[in-house]
DNA sequence: ACTCTACCCGACCGATCGGTCGTATAGTTC
DNA sequence: GAACTATACGACCGATCGGTCGGGTAGAGT
């Protein structure tokens, strides 16, 4: 066993955790599955080899780049919203965050799971999985929220919102077209305003 | 000049003709940057450097794929759907049209559109302008016939239906779930039923 | 001190990448 | 039939791919 402050692990922790963001920003600009180990160590700085001796191989990568996406999504995106009661006000709030998250260029390429979701579809694999994960993570939170809120049909209503987020997020990716967010962004207002619990 | 059947050309057309259409297949699957020229010969028949000599190189690979794309989407959802009378009967064929396409495995990584919009959206390039064009030409379609319905805010009516489609094609790609395409087309229709023009 | 472990790198491996070149052939033009 | 053109291929090019290997270093365990 290691102690809990092992210095070289920490060395090691800190080398993947580097790569991984850059290995998340960089899948958002050209796609998740065409990173390479040699592009990835010019981003971040490593050597090819040493991200292959801490990684292991490259799907490890991929997976610790889909993880650390979701760390970045959780800190930019849940955990500021977290403080907002359950229901309309999270969801608001939520809804806030995640037009900001995309106005701050968390991510260059846009979304995270937008574009990671339209890459994966229809594959198999671990990373695949992952990916499906975190949608799917994503899309209960909603449908959570929207039930808590009283809105009917609260499976329809978060199809509905994640609809709109993510054509927002193509358009403005594809056309620079940032009123597209405005527009998901009262959209998805106006789906959880249709029947409110109050 | 030549004539107008040029037996040589024919030859050539046909060999570029079942190429592009192999490369926009593959491209719903493995994404259309991550088309080789060796994969693509393996797949079409032919051979990597007689693709290479009727296309002249990659890229233009890549604009006879997103050409000939946009070909079977004009014959398996546009062209369906233009005898029906401009508006909202047209708008219904097209919506009809379009999950039928999804379910007959036009592409078999699904949409398209959705999946190059997603793919290329904030890149630079001759394939990149191509995608763009290709999305931006359904968009107008789109507005174009939502206006003659007598929609209220054909723009906005426009980016709900889109993204309706597009989120219906992701959710089946990635979860298997056909029902999405079901949802997706009965609120398209609610969108053309908020303000009709009769 | 000694051993062990985790990290990290440069050198190198076979495979594949996009692309070129020389050659062959079928079809057109004259 | 001679000249020319578009298609098509195999052989080959330098570059890059994911991955391995040997060696070196820094920190932890004994």
């Amino acid at each position: 066993m290691t102690t809990p402050a092992d210095g070289r692990r920490l060395r090691g922790d800190r080398t993947r955790q580097r790569a991984a963001r850059a290995a998340a920003r960089l899948a958002t600009v050209q796609g998740l599955d065409a990173l390479s180990v040699g592009t990835l160590a010019e981003a971040s700085g490593a050597s090819k080899s040493g991200l292959l001796t801490v990684f292991g191989n490259r799907e490890e990568i991929l997976l610790a780049a889909v993880a650390e996406a979701r760390e970045l999504y959780v800190e930019h995106v849940i955990a500021p919203a977290w403080s907002a009661a359950p229901g309309a006000a999270r969801l608001r709030a939520l809804l806030d965050q995640w037009v900001a998250y995309l106005r701050a260029e968390v991510f260059p390429g846009g979304c995270f799971v937008a574009a990671t979701s339209a890459e994966y579809g229809h594959r198999t694999g671990r990373v695949a999985e992952a990916v499906r994960a975190l949608k799917q993570e994503w899309l209960d939170l909603l449908v959570r929220e929207l039930t808590a809120a009283g809105v009917a049909r609260p499976d329809e209503a978060a199809f509905r919102v994640d609809a709109y987020l993510v054509a927002a997020n193509t358009r403005r990716e594809l056309f620079g077209d940032d009123g597209a967010l405005v527009t998901a962004h009262r959209l998805a207002l106006a789906v959880l305003d249709e029947a409110p619990s109050r």
